[in-house]
RNA sequence: GUGGAUGUAGCUCAGUUGGUUAGAGCGCUAGAUUGUGGUUCUAGAGGUCGCCGGUUCAAAUCCGGUCUUCCACCCCA
């Protein structure tokens, strides 16, 4: 038998303890201020129906869904016509049935309308899990990972986007991460279609504009016009894409622009009563109307976030926005939620690149007691036991192997404190605290054990 | 899905116009030190050169395919 080379699929991870121990560091951070605004945990399966997960996010979205093969004889309903013709969607479509998840957002919206009748509206959850898209891998950007998402559903309000302003604001505050959020709304955009007169080329357009500050404008210009955007329509744009200035100079021109337009007009008065509530409540990051944030996702309706790392070449780390049709797809109608999905892959590469990460949160067990054998052993057990009633992460090396193998393992692993009690010691009824990071030990009594060692793991 | 780069010891990387026994540092194991790790010294183990095939007397080296990782596009957390 030759031995196969181990690997794990393309785009996806394996998560050591040190890996785990700042993972961890992320996802209790956003957890606890998620649970600090009042939003409750739900979990949902990785796989969903094809027809939960088809057609909501564009095209490309439906493209990069994982597809799950049927069991069984799913052959059997194949033709050779389709095979003939190659019909890969078809014939997809036939042997395939199930999907993993590709957001948090969209099983969300199927959980909701599936359990309406037990949730009291506006409902507010978060949901921390995987996702996973067929995408080729780059530097953050992995096929499995992590979202955490939070939406309030079943409120019209805008008080909700400030909420979630204000978590994304909580959350970076307390990793240390200098954040920008970017903030823009689709009837803005929808406006701005329509005033120039391409109103049926709001895809299009939106798509193009996006990439403004990575291909400039240009560019732009040019994939606008091969899409067949008017030249009038694009030169009536130019003035709105280099809109300049503050956002107290911005808003009176946006404003002026989309005059004609209900919906444009509507979009730019949410987006200013948004920011006129974070501009009173003095949030650390930065915030600033970006017209040119589009986002692809198919759903979006109303205000779309997007934040992004300062002084990072990296893709954003957390985005969302309304969704006012969601749950309509799903047969309840009248339903507008809107939410954030913060990236954990990609705030952990952040925080790795700055080296933000708090070296308290890799530790292990506070103590180990040195394995000297049965009579020592039975000595130290309940003692270990008690220190471990006490609160104090305890353990014990369970071979008696050389003392030097014992401390060598008991420093890879990080562990402050070691316990050593042989003979000397269980005569005197003492235990030898050795701190291993000063070197330095002394001869304590087990009620004295318990009391330093409770009093440094505070 | 399109285009480009990459792969040598557990890790980071050398390796000449194709040539005989593929190297270094770190890590690992043992000893110096039988109850003291993280420093030092000494010794040792560890590689079908990503995988498959081709060219050649001879391939880590050249060619083709494939997979991985990375970069750009697309799109996105």
């Amino acid at each position: 038998m030759s031995a196969q080379k181990p690997s794990v699929p393309k785009g996806t991870r394996d998560f050591s303890p040190i890996e785990m121990a700042r993972r961890n560091y992320i996802f209790d951070t956003i957890r606890d201020v998620f649970c600090r605004y009042g939003y409750q945990p739900i979990e949902t399966p990785a796989m969903e129906n094809l027809s939960t997960l088809l057609g909501k996010y564009g095209d490309e979205g439906d493209r990069l869904l994982f597809k799950i093969l049927n069991s069984g004889k799913y052959l059997d309903k194949i033709d050779g016509k389709a095979l003939a013709e190659k019909d890969q969607t078809g014939i997809t479509r036939l042997i395939s049935d199930k999907g993993l998840r590709f957001d948090l957002t969209v099983p969300f919206a199927r959980y909701v309308v599936q359990h309406r009748n037990d949730i009291s509206f506006p409902f507010k959850r978060y949901q921390i899990q995987p996702v996973w898209r067929a995408d080729r891998p780059q530097k953050g950007r992995y096929r499995e990972f992590f979202q955490c998402d939070v939406d309030v559903i079943g409120s019209d309000s805008l008080l909700n986007e400030v909420e979630l302003i204000q978590i994304i604001d909580d959350v970076f505050t307390k990793l240390e991460i200098n954040a920008v959020v970017k903030l823009n709304n689709r009837k803005i955009l929808a406006g701005i279609a329509e005033v120039i007169g391409e109103a049926e080329n709001f895809g299009h357009i939106t798509v193009a504009i996006d990439k403004l500050d990575k291909i400039g404008i240009e560019k732009v210009n040019e994939e606008m016009l091969a899409k067949g955007v008017s030249r009038d329509a694009i030169d009536k744009l130019q003035p709105i894409l280099t809109l300049e200035g503050k956002l107290k100079e911005k808003f009176p021109k946006l404003l002026e622009i989309l005059k004609d337009s209900p919906t444009g007009l509507e979009g730019c008065k949410e987006t200013m009563t948004v920011m006129r509530h974070l501009k009173d409540l003095g949030i650390n990051a930065k915030f600033e109307l970006d017209l040119t944030l589009a986002r692809g996702l198919d759903y979006y309706t109303g205000a779309i976030i997007e934040v992004k790392a300062t002084n990072m070449a990296m893709g954003s780390i957390c985005g969302g926005g309304r969704y006012d049709d969601l749950t309509g797809v799903f047969g309840l109608e009248g339903i507008s939620g809107v939410g954030i999905s913060f990236g954990a892959d990609r705030i952990y590469d952040v925080l790795l690149e700055q080296d933000r990460f708090p070296d308290a949160y890799h530790a292990s067990s506070k103590v180990m007691f040195v394995n000297f054998g049965d009579e020592e052993v039975k000595y130290c057990l309940p003692v270990i036991n008690r220190l471990r009633k006490a609160g104090i992460n305890t353990e014990l090396y369970p071979d008696a192997a050389k003392m030097k193998k014992q401390l060598v393992w008991a420093n890879n692993k990080g562990i402050p404190f070691i316990v050593m009690a042989g003979t000397e010691e269980i005569k005197n009824k003492k235990f030898m605290l050795k701190d291993m990071n000063k070197g330095e030990q002394e001869q304590l009594t087990e009620e004295e054990l318990i009391k330093k060692l409770k009093r440094l793991s505070q």
